[in-house]
DNA sequence: CTACATGCAAAGAGTTTGCATCCGC
DNA sequence: GCGGATGCAAACTCTTTGCATGTAG
């Protein structure tokens, strides 16, 4: 798990904060998750372990561990936050607009783009996490099986979007 | 008016749908939007003109526009979608995260990237446009001695996919 | 023992839906 | 006049909040 590896009770505590079960099963629960998991999966993942344990103290926990830095939230254009450890190594994302499925991508074949990007106009980027849309291989056969090509281009538009530049908190 | 430029009354009409006083202030509405508009700011719009008009009225217009392909949509991560006029030509933005400033950068330096993860991922990447975060080079010497690193994302999108980077706590 | 955390329920934001009415074509 | 489009209100989803109670330190 990778949040035992760094000692998280102790960065709690040092700020005054409690490590309490449901925080640790809440953090838990994050790590399961390969990549980004949503608060509905963390949510059920929680209850599984300790079924008395409260949405809104699911949402609270992942709040609280975001501003400690433990966990990174993102939204992903699906309708719900979704969550990951903090702490891995740089690695992408890419997001199918079709089944959501997340795959991840190296930082590798990141990196060059951004550093071509810094040379031609001398604005450095901050990536932890890069998310791209688009359609994975596997729904791209779907599509090509014969799937309507308007209704799923409904669907699509109905759930996720393009995005926005300008201000931002 | 972008969407003058093209005939989109035709595209309807010819697919069995009707041009409408609401559709048509609707669509002028998102061309107001320099770049990305969310609901409720073409809602605010639409009311100025057409106070009738109901926002239940503004979302499925929204949505039947982007059936269509007129109209791209995303979310963003701030908890709304935004919405843009379809048929420009691609632009990407680099953001900084501290001034706020807007930059374009080239497609043309964007393509060769999405390629090379076409090819290595299988993953049909569709961007319209890609939003990077990150510092201009004229708030990177500002800040160059006292550095206050706090949110900092990398963020993009795509035609109608969304995206937010994971921010930092 | 004393804040901080939790559970519960209710509110909130943004978006969607059911249904009767309206009106483009 | 027919069937798609609209208005209205209620529902729906995801998330947040107020308040009393519980509990970690």
């Amino acid at each position: 798990m990778t949040h035992n590896t760094i000692n998280y009770q102790r960065i709690m505590r040092e700020q005054g904060f409690r490590v309490t079960p449901q925080r640790q099963i809440i953090l838990d629960a994050v790590c399961e998750g390969q990549g980004h998991t949503t608060a509905e999966e963390i949510y059920r993942r929680v209850q599984a372990k300790m079924p008395a344990v409260n949405q809104a103290t699911v949402y609270r926990a992942l709040d609280f561990f975001c501003n400690l830095g433990l966990v990174f939230s993102a939204d992903v254009g699906i309708g719900q936050k979704v969550y990951e450890i903090a702490g891995q190594t740089p690695h992408h994302h890419l997001v199918c607009q079709t089944c959501h499925r997340v795959e991840q991508i190296s930082h590798k074949l990141v990196q060059p783009f951004f550093d071509r990007i810094e040379q031609t106009n001398h604005f450095h980027i901050h990536t932890d996490h890069l998310i791209l849309f688009g359609i994975c291989q596997t729904c791209q056969l779907k599509t090509a099986n014969g799937l309507d090509e308007t209704s799923q281009a409904a669907k699509i538009t109905s759930q996720s979007g393009a995005n926005d530049a300008f201000a931002r908190p």
